[in-house]
DNA sequence: GGAGGCATGTAACCTGTTACATGATTGC
DNA sequence: GCAATCATGTAACAGGTTACATGCCTCC
């Protein structure tokens, strides 16, 4: 007869092992390790650093990461850390669980579905948007492929994967912005 | 000099104009605005009925909604809401607002991208899974397609609306579908 | 001297999920 | 009689964002 509001269930926090990911290329202070995201998977994950810092004390506490550098260059604070032997395995557990189902909340879709309820004008402004938005992040990705990856498709299996999760990004905006075109030219015929 | 932690920035809580707009289309009880959302537009969006009775009594003590109906069919417990005026003009107001910036976290590709930290298999699995659950989803999808459907393109907006979310979902399955395919091309040559 | 980036950290808060609690009705 | 579905609701909690607080360093 538990008492109600007892969670059993386990939830993710997805942080973690983003941050041991990110610690298994070399160590990095919390800053570093939040650029290191930005720069090189910053396309499909988002850390904010209210997130981060706590985490890296924790995976501190647990032996995960330890402390590898502190001070830094000249006098300015900075803690590095880096992964431990206990951390990588933890990585290669959580690397051979299924990913969670992640649930869809598509706004702009919404948005879509309800236009009738509003001003057909303003999905159209929200399509456009996005549709810009799409184009300028795939010149992003497309000029980051060539600095990257000058010679495309890379031999290295480590390279590759990187490639690979660059690739995604691209044919997923290629997608939505065909989508996006597609469904402007259908419904700008109606908002005339 | 502001205590700390003082928030001003507006976090926009997403299950309100879902519901509204499920609304909209005429009244319905919290179990059956569930299935609603489900079956119409399920495939973007999701509720959890943990979260959708506290916004219906929100929603119902600010007056954007009211109890239609109560008791319903038989004895049986069941709550009936309608969107009021104001309800319609909140949901007007919403959608001339731009979509927020949705923070992207994908977990397979997070995998994918460490999958050299751990035994590559595991991500090849991971691949085909999603890979599976995406072909599976988009059988699904293009049955109820052709049930909603069955004409094609429709003329009407409010249709077209419906079918244009509809087409996000397939095109955006399409391209993870094939990309799943190339990745594991790619992948099974070097776990050998 | 000021702006902007580097750097760490905490407080408050919100959103949303899961589990629990409860009970009626329907179909087998 | 029992399982599944209908139906409503609450409690606990995790996860994560934003704002605040603080201070150094570099470049103009």
């Amino acid at each position: 007869m538990g008492r109600p509001g007892k969670p059993t269930g386990v939830r993710q926090n997805r942080t973690r092992p983003a941050v041991l990911g990110a610690l298994a290329r070399g160590p990095a202070s919390g800053y570093e390790i939040r650029r290191r995201i930005e720069s090189s998977f910053g396309h499909f994950w988002q850390e904010s650093l209210g997130q981060l810092y706590p985490t890296l004390s924790a995976l501190s506490g647990e032996g995960l990461i330890r402390v590898a550098d502190e001070g830094g260059h000249g006098d300015r604070k900075r803690v590095r850390y880096a992964i431990t032997k206990a951390g990588r395995e933890a990585l290669a557990l959580w690397l051979k669980e299924a990913p969670a189902p992640h649930v869809e909340r598509n706004e702009l879709l919404l948005k879509v579905f309800f236009a009738n309820e509003g001003k057909l004008a303003d999905a159209l402004a929200h399509l456009e948007s996005s549709l810009r938005d799409a184009q300028a992040q795939r010149d992003i990705l497309l000029t980051l492929a060539k600095e990257i990856f000058p010679t495309g498709e890379p031999r290295e299996t480590e390279a590759l994967l990187g490639w690979l999760t660059l690739d995604y990004g691209l044919v997923g905006l290629r997608a939505h912005i065909d989508w996006c075109e597609g469904a402007l030219r259908r419904l700008r015929a109606r908002a005339r």
